[in-house]
DNA sequence: CACAAGTGAATTGTATACAATCAAAAGGAG
DNA sequence: CTCCTTTTGATTGTATACAATTCACTTGTG
């Protein structure tokens, strides 16, 4: 006699819209890893460099904006980028309080490398 | 001269799928957090105490795969809860190497109070 | 029963992720 | 110029997230 509207529970799991959108990023930062991996970066770092190759140069700030990532998580992936030799971290002559971030050559020769991974990654993703 | 074809290139964040996957699901989870401080969980705790509400008991192999989550995530999110008095964890008679987790009343009782969460959250999402 | 192989959890190590707080520098108002 | 406010980053603390390893317990297999 129950009706399927009164079987409706909003507090189930699968009812839920929010749930499957979070379980689908992390499957997907899942499949970057083996790319990824052959090129000794993380996916926040890959996303990061994305940034990076399309700007050269760009301010902590605009960064900032663009991964949607707060300096908690931002500051430690500069510094482990820049420990790598991809990135250089240099404070702004005209305000002290700015960080440039600056591409380097071997940041820029990664992204020959990570070239192949849309391809690879659309297919597997249809 | 250059069609739409010529200047797409796959290694722009913004002519990613993937990347807006990622920063929508950090996206709902921030604005879940409002609505679950007041009932002083997180997002993670939020989602396994739906599928407690749901199985009233469950072992930890099934809940691993309900959640998408590993031993390394759900011990401690399952340590805590326990803490928190909403479950109780418990090795199985029959397998040592079980562990059954039991819904407690404590926990049921979380349940009236997050039942106006999806209605809020709906809302807010549209 | 003895022992090898397998399974389920826990632990360890590294990397996110973000709120809250702090510190340095810049930009005013008087 | 001096105090006050704002802005930008860094730091701290807590909580995920997962790969790799380890440990305890079961289950074959002889």
């Amino acid at each position: 006699m129950n009706s399927k509207q009164e079987d409706f529970d909003p507090l189930k799991l699968e009812n839920q819209l929010c749930f499957p959108m979070y379980a689908c990023a992390k499957e997907i930062v899942r499949r970057y890893r083996p790319y990824l991996d052959e090129l000794g970066i993380t996916y926040t770092q890959y996303i990061t460099m994305m940034v990076m190759w399309e700007h050269e140069k760009i301010i902590s700030t605009d960064l900032s904006a663009y991964l949607h990532l707060d300096y908690g998580t931002l500051t430690p992936v500069l510094k482990k980028l820049e420990t790598m030799g991809m990135i250089k971290r240099k404070r702004s002559a005209k305000d002290e309080r700015l960080l440039e971030i600056e591409l380097t050559d071997e940041g820029r020769d990664l992204r020959e490398k990570a070239g192949l991974i849309p391809g690879k990654m659309s297919g597997l993703l249809g």
